[in-house]
DNA sequence: TCGTGTGATGTTATACTATAACAATATTAA
DNA sequence: TTAATATTGTTATAGTATAACATCACACGA
């Protein structure tokens, strides 16, 4: 059984290969272990959202989520997806992207961070990377006016290198 | 008659106290400029959102203007709003504000930019501010990975300096 | 162990945001 | 004038999200 190589980062890959497998495990591992500490508790709602998440290659909607659960057998409401989303979100394991309605795990969940995404218009997926402290104009900006932030979307549409190198010209 | 003062910086204030009646004439002058330059047509329903969205002190929903607009007598189907913030925001009059699904108008219509969006939870305001090269971690990052940007969204959400000091402690 | 309070889920209904598709009209350029 | 193009009119529907209230499950102190 050889480990399945992606072509396609996605959660923790920004567009690079890597183990998806092991990738998922990690992340879930990561997911029961902080809720453990922090008591917290990753119902099997939560639990099964979070790994349609990482199974992703691509960033999904509240609405695909709902009708992968309903075929797993959970209950199908809009309600059911949106509050494990937010559960998932509001403790870190995952990003909502603003710009394209829709969900992705979270590559570091243990970390504080300011996420930032790269979203590929060709291959519709999302790479993650952030800094820690907000290096950059927003919080140049934010001092200069004494704006007080308490949560930063930064997103990126655009292409990605393999993309950008599979096209016409 | 004086020159009314708000309180309130909007478009091209953040935040910070200007006179709006003058800046409305002078940006929508801008873009009437800028249409004659450019062979755009600023029609009615174009020019009159436009106004609405200079006007606001707030951003406006594409729902927002469509009941302005039909309380001024124009057509109000849903892809007259939307159109016309289409035209608006594709020659740069105005730019969606992507974590509360509204428009404001650009500060700076003649310069190309990657607007910077400060959204106050309190007030409803936004500031823009821009950087022209994007500096930040986002192009740090987007050249690390081969990524081709072609659209940035940079949005903050928290208080603004006027409201952090109103609130209670 | 028995409440009891809190958090989680179930369910219905509805609100809000946005676009497809096609017809009709206006403007521009040949 | 005509043809091509851009804009507007209109209907219908798709897509995203939450309010509200009922029920259930779990944790914890009495």
């Amino acid at each position: 059984m050889t480990a399945k190589k992606d072509t396609l980062g996605l959660v923790a890959g920004a567009f690079r290969q890597h183990d998806h497998a092991k990738c998922i495990s990690l992340l879930m591992n990561a997911a029961r272990d902080l809720c453990t500490e922090r008591g917290l508790r990753l119902t099997p709602v939560r639990e099964k959202v979070l790994k349609l998440l990482l199974k992703s290659h691509a960033p999904l909607g509240a609405y695909d989520i709902l009708s992968e659960l309903a075929a797993s057998g959970f209950r199908a409401q809009p309600p059911v997806a949106y509050r494990a989303l937010d559960f998932l979100v509001d403790n870190g394991f995952a990003h909502r992207i603003e710009k394209i309605n829709a969900f992705v795990a979270c590559s570091q969940p243990r970390d504080k961070h300011s996420p930032i995404f790269m979203i590929c218009n060709d291959c519709h997926q999302v790479a993650e990377t952030s800094v820690r402290s907000q290096s950059s104009s927003l919080d140049r900006t934010a001092r200069a006016i004494g704006f007080d932030i308490k949560h930063t979307v930064v997103e990126a549409e655009g292409l990605c290198a393999e993309c950008r190198e599979r096209m016409p010209q």
